[in-house]
DNA sequence: CCGGCATATATCGGCCCGGCATATGCTCAG
DNA sequence: CTGAGCATATGCCGGGCCGATATATGCCGG
């Protein structure tokens, strides 16, 4: 799943420029399963807008820099269609800390403790963000149930870690190996 | 979590050519995690035996090709705990299926219902096989931890797929539109 | 007997991330 | 009042990594 399909997926609910396309994919309900950094999406809005996909506008702001608010054809519509019809590629998970804890009998107890918290602290703030884009519900019916199921996973990822971290952090070193920290 | 580290890792617990930590990827307990293919394995081998942290020995073998069977240094297993030791990155999903299911409703009914079936397939897949690595237990306390935590999520999502996918199918479009079709 | 598959290593094009450069005006602390 | 830092906004570039492909070989099934 290419940046540029992700570009149209956005621009097909409305107009957007570069910049907001971003920040839907950092901070929007669907963060969890997309995301794309500018490197990308640039180079991937202007190749869409050479093909017609897209038609951009440019906007001058007072005290900002001006802005280049692209939308969609109907010829990105359709391509867009196309792209969902096709074959879809394989969701993906990758998970330093998981790898982390793989070696959680070598390392300091510190260290695992200190990482195992940081873990369920960010798993918390995902979960919130979702439930609270729940809670507002200006999404169709489609968005709901996306969000319904990050829901459900990130409820029971959440439990998981909050009640069997300590057996993790039990598996660590004693001992922390005092030579030279820092 | 770059796949230097990746490759450390599987050499920690034992010798292995780059074949094989491929297939650890792509078939082990922790593919649901951990990914990366050949074209970053063999160079990534390559950097870390110039900088002493591997060693290889080539050995023949009659009917097939030569193997480079890799093994970790000293030098290594240091660099491999300080890695891990270090900030770790964020976890991160990506889901084409889920920006897929977000335009249910535009899309034909038929082709909502084959790929929705289609990712229940893959998660039972995906699950059966954790299941099974679980069942081997070859692993150690924390090998067990992690593919625990696989196993719950995985069987959340399994179930929650199972029992909502109807939902999304009835979102699509009835009429299948049935112009040109393939 | 030939195609496909498994074993095994390696390269290459291209996609994409993260950091950086650039420009500007706002806000808040010092 | 000044300047550090942040938000807005676009864009480039180095480097990491995936997927396809090349190369070599032998086995098995149709």
């Amino acid at each position: 799943m290419n940046v540029r399909t992700l570009c149209l997926s956005i621009l097909y609910e409305g107009e957007a420029t570069g910049y907001e396309i971003r920040r839907l994919c950092v901070e929007g309900e669907c963060s969890y399963f997309i995301e794309a950094s500018f490197g990308s999406i640039y180079p991937a809005l202007a190749k869409l807008e050479d093909e017609g996909f897209v038609v951009s506008r440019t906007e001058q702001q007072s005290g900002k820099p001006a802005k280049k608010v692209y939308s969609i054809t109907d010829q990105g519509r359709a391509a867009f269609a196309d792209e969902l019809a096709g074959p879809l590629g394989d969701d993906m998970f990758r998970s330093p800390f998981l790898l982390f804890a793989r070696f959680a009998h070598i390392l300091p107890r510190d260290l695992v403790e200190a990482r195992a918290n940081e873990y369920l602290e960010k798993h918390i703030a995902d979960h919130r963000r979702l439930e609270e884009a729940f809670a507002e519900r200006g999404s169709n019916a489609s968005d709901t149930w996306v969000i319904n199921y990050g829901r459900a996973v990130m409820e029971v990822a959440e439990r998981h870690i909050r009640s069997h971290m300590h057996e993790l952090i039990t598996l660590a070193r004693a001992e922390p190996k005092k030579d030279a920290a820092e």
